[in-house]
DNA sequence: AGCACGCCGACT
DNA sequence: GTCGGCGTGCTC
């Protein structure tokens, strides 16, 4: 007879599952979590839905070699995981791995405890203390030193006096959805009841920064907490986020639980394990937190759901805001995008009905939007050397003067993005990379931003020899801060930049210091722009507007006033209003006109026109594939034949192959072809079609890109 | 992902 | 004459 065969995802990247005999009378239901011998090692995998292969010969067969008592992976997540891979075409054992990872098979560490003894202590005063300390019952250890020296618990425990115990794990506090009652304006209120649902639905929250959203969807939150359900709010950078961890411990008494790729081994095991039990009601996390194994969610949330930093680049390549939808219906849960400049995509949605809106049209507690000015370069330039513009200049000094703070941002970090020689005109580029070399002149660095090669400052010219030539171009953050410096010597600065910020230690330090007031001047590049509440900050001056705008990127307009639109959103957040001043050569693009006067809807209908009329995303689905090879010969060629063999049809585009915008990146050389479709064509089944005919020879690489976000 | 199999250079 | 480089292909 032969044996039952079951299929098991591996988490690897293998096109599909892999068939495995199982034992007589073994029992597998589909989400047990399995362990199967593959080559000459034993691997972890889940057994998965799809029905085995019988023309698999049984000889081929190997046995399971046992089901591990762990809770199965459930049904909604293994459907999350076949559906991204369905989507993205990335392996569904790769996507697995991205569920499975955290998961570690040695059982929970037990805390060690003491409990009273049955023999009788000899009578001491710090003995005394440590026996009625324990009289209630055992304590973990680590209490229990706060009581007396190890020296007093050590000799309790040789006459037997204490008896140590493994103890469990304590039960978390839970979060409460009645800690502190929402103090919501009646608008407020009103938008926070449209969310309270409990079916699938998707609910776009949008409002002007300081609108008060966060408490807004944190009532949707204690809505799924009082159903007993569990609710996920997936934010762009949680490292960074401990203004918004403050404010979720004020509502809910306790912090929520935490998700996020810098978690240690230990945390990461709690966690992953208090979400399983349902003992982690309310999760906050980056993109991975997705795959989490929740037993009962009942909300998603995706903040900040513009953010281009919800894509993941690298390995399965997905949109973490599309995703959670996906999950959200899974489960049937509602989910919330929130953002106070939704995506254009988003935007689309909800004008075809898909998702709901729900708007705050005005700023929280009496504070009013900025004011955002135009600061014409061409009219007014900078001083040779400089790059404050004479309006700027008098801006900032009058707020100093008032007392109040100010910003400068500037979205490029380092000294200088460009050295030059003024003799010969050479330009110092990576050798690895289509980019220039960054000039850090604290570090005493030139360095390339993609790969992170680094040459030290060179004292003379190396293509022409000339000595004292080389020139620094254009500013980075630390120039800046070199002119501010000069201009206000006196100003207590602080520069915010993923290099000089590292870790959310430093983050909520540096924000607790704008709050106190101890800081007259902040100098940032983009991480000055994501949800930050500085009360006392009234002047936001942005260095260079139009930086972003020269991109090749489809979306570069989109981003830039996103952005922007974000960092002024700083200014005036308290009482005293705010005022934005961009510097800019081109007031008059569409963009400076946006938010100029801030009609964000006028602007993505412009920016929705400029795409209709192409079949753009979202009025079209767009595919990038990315050939990249050791050698320029080997990326043509690959590239040649994608091109050749490319899909054709009513409705099907295919672009390129080109020169990917890096044609060369981390030394690898880099071709793109674009495939746009028509919206009601899913590109899937055209790719899988086109790919299976071209096959990469040596180190040649096809990544496939389903809806990009980056063009790079 | 790992790991073995398989054809071309510098060595006990 | 062997040891070993990692290119290619397979793992139920």
């Amino acid at each position: 007879m032969s044996p039952r065969r079951v299929s098991v995802l591996l988490p690897y990247p293998f096109a599909g599952p892999l068939d495995y005999a199982l034992a007589e009378g073994a029992q597998a239901a589909p989400g047990t979590l399995v362990v199967v011998p593959l080559g000459h090692r034993d691997v972890v995998g889940v057994v998965w839905d799809a029905e085995p292969d019988a023309g698999l010969p049984a000889h081929k067969l190997r046995r399971v070699t046992e089901a591990l008592a762990w809770p199965a992976m459930r049904a909604d997540l293994r459907r999350l995981v076949d559906w991204i891979a369905g989507y993205t075409l990335a392996p569904a054992g790769e996507v697995l791995a991205m569920a499975l990872r955290p998961f570690v098979l040695e059982p929970e560490a037990p805390v060690r405890g003491w409990a009273l003894g049955e023999a009788a202590a000899k009578p001491g005063a710090a003995r005394a203390k440590v026996l009625a300390a324990l009289a209630a019952g055992p304590l973990p250890a680590r209490e229990l030193a706060t009581v007396a020296s190890a020296a007093v618990i050590r000799g309790l425990a040789q006459v037997g006096a204490l008896l140590p115990v493994d103890l469990p794990p304590p039960a978390p506090t839970l979060p409460d959805p009645e800690h502190a009652g929402p103090a919501l304006s009646p608008v407020q209120r009103e938008a926070a009841d449209a969310l309270t649902g409990e079916a699938f639905s998707v609910t776009l929250l949008d409002g002007v920064t300081g609108s008060g959203k966060t408490e807004v969807y944190f009532e949707a939150v204690a809505a799924a907490l009082r159903r007993g359900r569990q609710a996920l709010v997936l934010l762009p950078e949680i490292a960074l986020s401990a203004q918004w961890l403050e404010r979720f411990e004020r509502r809910f008494g306790v912090a929520p639980a935490i998700w996020h790729s810098e978690l240690g081994a230990r945390r990461r095991r709690e966690t992953w394990r208090r979400v399983e039990r349902g003992e982690a009601p309310a999760v906050v996390g980056a993109r991975s937190a997705l795959f989490l194994p929740f037993p009962e969610l009942g909300l998603v949330v995706v903040d900040e759901e513009h953010e281009t930093a919800f894509k993941q680049e690298e390995g399965v390549i997905y949109h973490a805001r599309d995703m959670a939808i996906v999950r959200a219906r899974l489960c049937g849960a509602p989910a919330v995008l929130v953002s106070a400049t939704p995506s254009l995509e988003t935007m689309h949605n909800v004008q075809t009905g898909r998702y709901r809106r729900v708007s705050l049209p005005a700023r929280h507690g009496g504070a009013v939007m900025p004011t955002v000015a135009a600061i014409d370069l061409r009219a007014t330039p900078p001083e040779r050397g400089k790059f404050l513009a004479p309006p700027l200049v008098e801006a900032v000094s009058t707020t100093l003067g008032k007392g109040e703070q100010a910003m400068l941002f500037l979205n490029r970090r380092g000294y200088a993005p460009l050295t030059l020689c003024r003799h010969c005109g050479h330009r110092f580029a990576c050798p690895n990379c289509t980019a220039w070399l960054v000039e850090h002149r604290a570090r005493g660095v030139l360095q390339c931003h993609h790969c992170g090669h680094t040459i030290p400052p060179p004292a003379t010219c190396p293509a022409c020899g000339a000595a004292d030539t080389l020139a620094p171009v254009g500013p980075g953050i630390e120039r800046i801060t070199e002119e501010v410096r000069e201009r206000w010597p006196q100003a207590r600065l602080l520069v915010m930049a993923s290099d000089t910020l590292a870790g959310p230690a430093a983050a909520a330090q540096a924000a607790r210091a704008v709050a106190a007031r101890e800081v007259d001047l902040i100098i940032g590049t983009q991480i000055v722009a994501k949800g930050w509440h500085f009360p006392h900050l009234t002047l936001v001056g942005v260095v260079d507007a139009d930086l972003g705008l020269g991109g090749v990127d489809l979306r570069s307009a989109e981003r830039t006033f996103q952005l922007l639109h974000q960092v002024g959103g700083r200014a005036g957040r308290a009482e005293a209003p705010g005022r934005v001043l961009l510097q800019t050569w081109e007031p008059e693009h569409r963009v400076m006109r946006a938010l100029l006067s801030g009609d964000f809807d006028a602007f993505m209908a412009s920016e929705a026109a400029e795409r209709q009329g192409g079949h753009w995303p979202p009025y079209g689905r767009l595919v990038a594939l990315i050939v990249s090879a050791g050698t320029q010969a080997a990326a043509d060629a690959l590239a040649g034949a994608l091109g050749r063999t490319a899909p054709r049809g009513p409705g099907i585009t295919v672009l390129g192959p080109a020169p990917a915008p890096f044609a060369l990146l981390r030394g690898r050389h880099r071709r793109r072809l674009l495939l746009r479709t028509r919206r009601d064509i899913a590109p899937q089944k055209l790719l899988r079609a086109w790919l299976a005919q071209v096959k990469p020879r040596g180190d040649a690489r096809i990544e496939v890109d389903v809806d990009p976000v980056s063009f790079l």
